[in-house]
RNA sequence: GGCCCCGUUGUGUAGCGGCCUAGCACGCCGCCCUCUCAAGGCGGUAGCGCGGGUUCGAAUCCCGUCGGGGCUACCA
């Protein structure tokens, strides 16, 4: 059954690859290809291959490189070659491989499989114009392919500079795509394209697949963006084939679905939710975006989306990938995210809670060993009501912040400690003040003060409580945070509630 | 314009000829639980773009159509 993926291929010869350019910034949709290459890699276990793709330099930044390992590291897609990995196929960087492009593009122009082609743009485009008019396809019409010597030297002495463009084949280029099936393109569609710049910069669709040849990658799931240009490539291989450079085998593509903002665009970079690092920064827990992600176009069984990657790992199929865009939904995202947040180790749970703790300012780096207590205890009130790990503070801030830059939310104040409050404050301070400090006795002495004693309804009993001793109306249950709070600042923050009364 | 891909509730998906009076999840609505908020439990809402075929039978196969998207560079 594999074999319609592996196509005889030995599972553990596996070799993807994942191509970013080092712009700085990963979308999710960069993170969903990773994903899912790294996915078939493990599951076959096979290589995942990490290239970058820096032969643009303008949208290369210095910073993009660093960025994009400590990215795919923080989301745990390894890779097993590549930058700071190494590996046999290197260099990994396509800025230090141009000598290589080079001698390819000898090798192809030697043996005919590519030309010169000295058009000038102009023409280009007024060809292009015209043929577009006639209702044909608008690629290069072949105009240089079978130039004379004379007129080569003429164009030469006209001080043109050529391109160089893949002589393509002519017959039909079907392929059978991973994720969509057969797939045909006809020769009349398929114009030789440029592959070298007339100022001898080789392009993308050059290095693209002069890389995969090289470094023998068996699979190229990408994004289905890349689906018209691939009988393209299909044929340089079958050229890179026939100059022996590579393996000689084509591989297999695989055409992921895009993933989709707002509205019927696909989500880019510019859009806001799309950029990884907002999530990194928001406490989402790279299993859950992951998670999230893999949902955009597979599902691990009818009635479950809530898994390891270790399950998907084992469970994902690229078959099963469907072909259809994904609508890019923050809502179950943070859904998902926050089922893996309940998932999580307790333990595990407090030690990644603490970086936003430390951020927001009240716990440092490196907490005592009793804030840890602290922290520890509260996790089983808080772990189930967190969405995402940057609600750390907002709901535990109040256990660690020290007595002075404490504060209570305005509006809370001004909706729950008002009128009767102060009468609710002073039975509360009353009872608390020689109470057992425990969950049970607290709660027992303040129902009995509260409820049986004044005769109010819980809510508007514990509400001015929570506030005084919390700062704001939602927080983790009162009466165990009142124990962790501690008797002494539990009863100074009635005071100080009671005081604004 | 040409070529290519895609089309199941609001969103993501399951479904690959009868098990579908279409399942699950998120969302939304209601109820229960309840010291707030969540979590959890229960229930509800809403879908096969359209039209032809093929077949005893179609969400599933075919054709057309409409709609959406991508590509069409000396960017990647």
């Amino acid at each position: 059954m594999t074999d319609a993926v592996l196509g005889g291929l030995e599972p553990s010869a596996v070799r993807v690859r994942f191509p970013p350019s080092p712009t700085g910034l990963l979308t999710v949709g960069n993170i969903r290809s990773a994903l899912f290459n790294w996915a078939f890699a493990r599951h076959f276990g096979g290589k995942l291959v990490l290239r970058i793709e820096d032969t643009d330099t303008a949208r290369n930044t210095a910073e993009g490189y660093r960025y994009t390992y400590d990215a795919l590291r923080w989301l745990g897609l390894t890779w097993d070659e590549g930058p700071e990995a190494g590996g046999d196929f290197g260099p990994y960087l396509q800025s230090e491989r141009m000598d290589i492009y080079a001698d390819v593009v000898a090798k192809l122009m030697a043996a005919g499989r590519a030309y010169h082609c000295y058009c000038s743009q102009e023409e280009l485009d007024q060809r292009r114009e015209a043929a577009r008019t006639a209702g044909q396809h608008s690629g290069y019409d072949g105009h240089c392919r079978n130039l004379s010597p004379e007129q080569v030297q003429a164009y030469v002495d006209e001080g043109r500079r050529p391109v160089v463009r893949l002589r393509m084949p002519d017959r039909p280029i079907v392929f059978d795509d991973l994720v969509r099936g057969e797939i045909t393109f006809l020769p009349e569609n398929l114009g030789d394209y440029v592959l070298v710049r007339a100022n001898g910069y080789p392009l993308y669709p050059l290095v693209n697949p002069v890389d995969d040849a090289l470094m023998e990658i068996t699979h190229v799931l990408r994004g289905e963006d890349l689906l018209p240009s691939t009988p393209r490539q299909i044929a340089l291989y079958e050229a890179l084939a026939d100059i022996g450079v590579g393996s000689g085998r084509t591989p297999r593509f695989g055409h992921l679905p895009f993933v989709m903002g707002e509205g019927n665009k696909r989500l880019s970079k510019r859009d806001k939710g799309s950029g990884l690092t907002e999530y990194v920064d928001r406490g989402f827990l790279p299993e859950g975006l992951l998670n999230y992600l893999a949902l955009l176009g597979w599902s691990i069984a009818e009635d479950r989306d809530v898994f390891t990657m270790a399950e998907m790992v084992e469970a994902f199929d690229i078959r099963k990938v469907n072909s259809n865009a994904a609508r890019f939904d923050p809502k179950k995202c943070e859904a998902i995210n926050a089922a893996h947040m309940r998932l999580l180790p307790q333990e595990e749970f407090a030690q990644r809670m603490i970086p936003f703790l430390a951020t927001a300012g009240v716990l440092p780096e490196q907490p005592s060993e009793e804030q840890l207590a602290v922290l520890r205890a509260a996790v089983p009130l808080v772990q189930e009501r967190m969405n995402t790990l940057s609600e750390s503070d907002e709901m535990l801030g109040f256990l660690f912040v020290s007595e002075d830059l404490f504060t209570v939310d305005p509006d809370a104040a001004a909706k729950v400690l008002t009128g009767d409050a102060g009468a609710v404050l002073d039975a509360s301070a009353k009872a608390l003040t020689d109470v057992e400090w425990t969950t049970e006795a607290i709660e027992a002495a303040l129902r009995a003060s509260l409820i049986d004693g004044l005769g109010l309804k819980p809510k508007n009993a514990f509400g001015p409580v929570r506030v005084a001793i919390s700062g704001r109306r939602i927080s983790p249950p009162l009466f165990e945070s009142l124990e962790l709070l501690g008797r002494e600042k539990s009863l100074h923050r009635l005071e100080r509630a009671r005081r604004t009364t």
